[in-house]
This record gives C-alpha cells, sequence and structure tokens, in this order.
DNA sequence: TCCACTTCTTGACCTAGTTCAACTTTTTTG
DNA sequence: CAAAAAAGTTGAACTAGGTCAAGAAGTGGA
C-alpha cells in the first residue's frame, strides 16, 4: 500500500493534494538493527512506514531498554516531541528488520499544513488516537496485571505477534523475560 | 487570570480572534463533589478551569479508582476521544473543589478553527505535550519505583501538593496509600 | 554444515509493594 | 461544638513479579 492508497482510505483528500503531499516526502531505507533515531539527537523526520518493523524504546536508569511502541507497515513514527520542538531526543528508535520509509521534516510539514489543512487535521486526528492508546496502557500498567496486559498486547499487536521475539514482548508489557514465559506456560492450561 | 490573558501568554492571537473565542465559551459551574463527566456519557464539553480543582479517573474491573490526572487553574480538561468521536466514554471527571469553567462544545470548536485555524494549531501542540506528559509517566510506571514516581509527581503537581489528599497522591502514582505512607516516613530521615 | 549467538525455559530464592486490621488524627457536618 | 466520617499511620502476613543461574532449543552466518 502506498501512502497516497493509505491516505484516501483515511480522509477525503484530492489528487493534487494527494500528489503534492507525495512529492514533499523522501524514501529512506533502514537495515536491520540500525537506528532511525538515538538518544541526544534530534528527530529530523517524520516517517511512514511502507515496510518493516521498527521499535521506539528508551535506556532507563539502570540501562534498561524499556519498549514504548512497535511500528510496522502503514504506521506513523518519531518522536514528536523532539521533532515538533527541535529537543534532543530521549528516545531511540531501531529497525527490527530491513525497513523502507516515507521521511518528512518538520519545515515541509507546516509548509505542507499551510497547503493542505486537511493534513494538519489528520494529524491532530492521529495523535488523539495515539493518546488514547498511551492512556489505556498507562491504565493498564497501573491497574491490570502481567497477564492482562499480554492479552492486551495480542489484541493490539495481532498481526506482529509471530514477527516479534518474546522477550521483546515482556519488555513491552514490563514484565521480565522469564515471567512472560511463565505466563504462557499458565495459559496453555487454560 | 481570564482565558484571554492566558491565550495571549501562548501565542500571538490578535484582539478580534480573542474576542471571538471568548465569546464562543460558555461560563459553567461545578460543586465539590460533582461530576462533570461520567462513564457511558458523551463528554460534550472541552472545559477551561479558571478555579477549582478536578480529578480524572476511571473504575478498573476491580471497582476500584484511577486517577489519571488532576486539572487545576488554567489547564484544559476533557475526555478527548469522547468528546472529538462522539462516543460513550469511560471515564470520570469529578470535581475535588468547587469549580468554574469555561466550556465548548465540539460543533462551536470546529466552527472557532476555522475561523481561526491558529486555534486549531494550538490544541495540536497542547495535545502534544499531554502525549508527551502521558509518555513519561508511562515510562516511570514501567521502569521507575514507588519512590521515584513520588517525587516526579511532587515535581509535576507542586502547585497542588496541599490540595490533594495524600490518599488521592497515592492513587495517582499507582500505590497503595499504606505504602505511600511508609515512602513518606522513609524519607523524612534523607 | 557447524559454530556461535540469541532466545526460551525452569528452578530457587528474593523484594517491592499489597492487604487487612486496629488505632490515631484530622476534617466535615448537623 | 459534638459526633461521625474521612484521612493517615503502623504492624504483620502475604503475593506478584524480579533476579540469578544453568541448561535446552532455535537461528543465522561464514
Amino acid at each position: 500500500m502506498t501512502l497516497s492508497d493509505y491516505l484516501k482510505e483515511k480522509a477525503a483528500f484530492t489528487n493534487e493534494e494527494l500528489t503534492l503531499i507525495n512529492s514533499t516526502f523522501t524514501e529512506v531505507s533502514f537495515d536491520k538493527k540500525t537506528m532511525l533515531l538515538e538518544e541526544g539527537n534530534i528527530c529530523r523526520h517524520l516517517f511512514f512506514i511502507t515496510k518493516g518493523l521498527v521499535k521506539t524504546y528508551f535506556i532507563d536508569r539502570n540501562g534498561h531498554e524499556v519498549i514504548i511502541n512497535f511500528a510496522s507497515e502503514n504506521w506513523w513514527i518519531t518522536d514528536i516531541h523532539s521533532f515538533e520542538e527541535n529537543k534532543a531526543s530521549r528516545l531511540y528508535i531501531e529497525a527490527m528488520e530491513d525497513t523502507e520509509c516515507l521521511g518528512i521534516t518538520v519545515q515541509d510539514q507546516y509548509a505542507l499544513f499551510d497547503k493542505v489543512p486537511k493534513l494538519e487535521r489528520f494529524f491532530r486526528m492521529l495523535l488523539q488516537k495515539h493518546t488514547g492508546a498511551l492512556q489505556d496502557r498507562l491504565f493498564e500498567q497501573i491497574a491490570a496485571t502481567a497477564e492482562d496486559r499480554y492479552d492486551s498486547f495480542l489484541e493490539r499487536y495481532q498481526n506482529l505477534q509471530n514477527r516479534l521475539p518474546q522477550h521483546q514482548i515482556a519488555n513491552y508489557i514490563g514484565v521480565s523475560p522469564e515471567f512472560l514465559s511463565r505466563i504462557r506456560k499458565r495459559k496453555v492450561g487454560k
């Protein structure tokens, strides 16, 4: 699916708008295990993933990776705080598979917003969805057990289940790999 | 501080724009312990708080309150998901003190966006900040100890510290009231 | 194809935070 | 202002989940 196809599906953009949008994005590829962003750098791009899989994480005070989310085909990925406000990022974005993206800079994004206001609204909506998802995860992290969190991981990332190693899933739901292994064992009986 | 003062401080709105914005909002008051929103209802308003204090929470499967955030003077409050998409809310918003707000409906909001595009951008930025804060809390909830979370609560809500009962703070940082009491005791020695 | 590396599993022990119950202190309200 | 309700403290027993260590099972690259 191209970016145009994706956008057409999501909102009523005209063909001229789609052409304009398309021409503003640039294709970029990242090999597996390479970084789209590293802590301390400014996030210069908003990416739309056309192929592949990435994870966003930060490193906590004990030097451990904490995964915030995964993103694959037809997802947008950036550190929005760093991207929009030109600030050093606290995050890492890493390709977990060979990945192809379409990238845009902030300047180009704002130029595009002025020409296609619909796109700014679309991005605001997208951000709203993202915020809702974050809120749900926070709920769960506070009020649900590890097993419940695993269940909702399975729902949320159904399509990615087989592309993600188990210990990365454990990290995402905020438990040790050992404990996720035990959860899964326990579930077999159910 | 009025809404106009607040907006002037945050972005370069013209006087006409401010007048227009102002006239679109309606004043509403809520007595202490009354609800601005209840689960199952559609959130009809985006509120700007001019006076008072509210909390947003949901009820988990065990019937326990889980507080998502507090909001006081010069904060915006709504269930954005319910508000924007006209869906039943999972959240409660409750006045913890007698509270005065300025409210706007979605329809009026969109009408206003068309007349004052700067406002839509401003709200998008606001949402970005909110998302960043949520992300930080998720970090902490996964990777930090209860004591660390308490410390960052103290930073984040410094001005509210004395207006909030301790067990509500415990709830917010995701620990039992008993354990927060112990954390505080432990900290006195430090 | 085989060696090295990463992933997954299991057991034993450990700890941060919970739950319950009883008590004290503070706040609210008739 | 007294009585009741709400908030906070403390101790004791408990549990979800973590850590460490060691082995088994996959997987990938020269």
